[in-house]
DNA sequence: GGAAAGTGTTTGTACATACAAATGAAATGC
DNA sequence: GCATTTCATTTGTATGTACAAACACTTTCC
């Protein structure tokens, strides 16, 4: 079913909900092959192409919650991809050398996302629906 | 933190999920009133239109899974808000007296978020925003 | 220098949703 | 007319995320 064929489709709400979980969908399907939710990989790609990195940076980068990451770096953590070291207040997070040698697979994934997705738009509507898309979220505030 | 100040906002994984969860937001502040989440609402909106609508029905319209509608049917029936009959496999869900008396406040609620988007990001872009979302929803297949 | 306010992170808990499998009923085929 | 497939719904279970509170450390200010 279309969304386009449900009279609610006219509502927000329901519009970027689908579409939210279309792409979510389509990004699980994306990195697949490194066994990682989309989330985890690219808390991992942060991690490895910036070691140290601190949790409340990573929040902001992704805008999750911070509980979201700290949850996000256990996963990892258990998987032996990241390792956390507290020093103070401040936690740094660094890759392990497991991970490092996953990098360009990630790479990998995370480019195979973006050119499913161009590929079905097209590359000018993509680059301006993203544009448009991040546009209304900071509309919509903090 | 602005969507547009992170490095990952160029990626729609992160746009879309940024874009719902914010809308989410909104909507459950605009369905505080009368103590509903936004799903939950609309399903009780959808039963109020039109008594008797199969779960299938809704499913569709409002994009979730059929498992997600029994889920919320269940709270809906707890809160003495819709009643389910079963004869043979359909089922059909009607609203009971107490959920007709709330109508004109659903409405209202549903009015007043799609208000509260529509002043912030102006009628025209609104609605085009929602159209062009639906679309993308839409391409990205079943 | 000690109390108060602030900051970064984690923990407890809750919710929305999905997927896969189970159920129960109907339709189809031979 | 029974076996098989199909269909609508429900149940079991898992995941992703958030909020609120707790924690641990820092900074500020008198």
């Amino acid at each position: 079913m279309k969304t386009s064929e449900s009279r609610y489709c006219k509502c927000l709400y329901f519009s970027a909900n689908a579409l939210a979980r279309k792409v979510e969908k389509l990004a699980v399907e994306s990195w697949k092959p490194v066994d990682l939710s989309p989330s985890h990989a690219y808390v991992l790609l942060m991690v490895i192409e910036e070691p140290g990195v601190q949790p409340g940076n990573i929040s902001n980068q992704l805008q999750l919650t911070p509980s979201t990451i700290t949850r996000l770096i256990e996963k990892l953590e258990e998987k032996k991809l990241v390792t956390r070291t507290s020093e103070g207040k401040i936690t740094n997070v660094y890759p392990t050398s497991k991970a490092k040698q996953l990098h360009p697979e990630l790479v990998k994934c995370a480019n195979h996302f973006g050119e499913t997705y161009t590929s079905i738009f097209g590359k000018e509507e993509s680059c301006s629906m993203v544009q448009s898309i991040s546009n209304m979220a900071d509309k919509l505030g903090v």
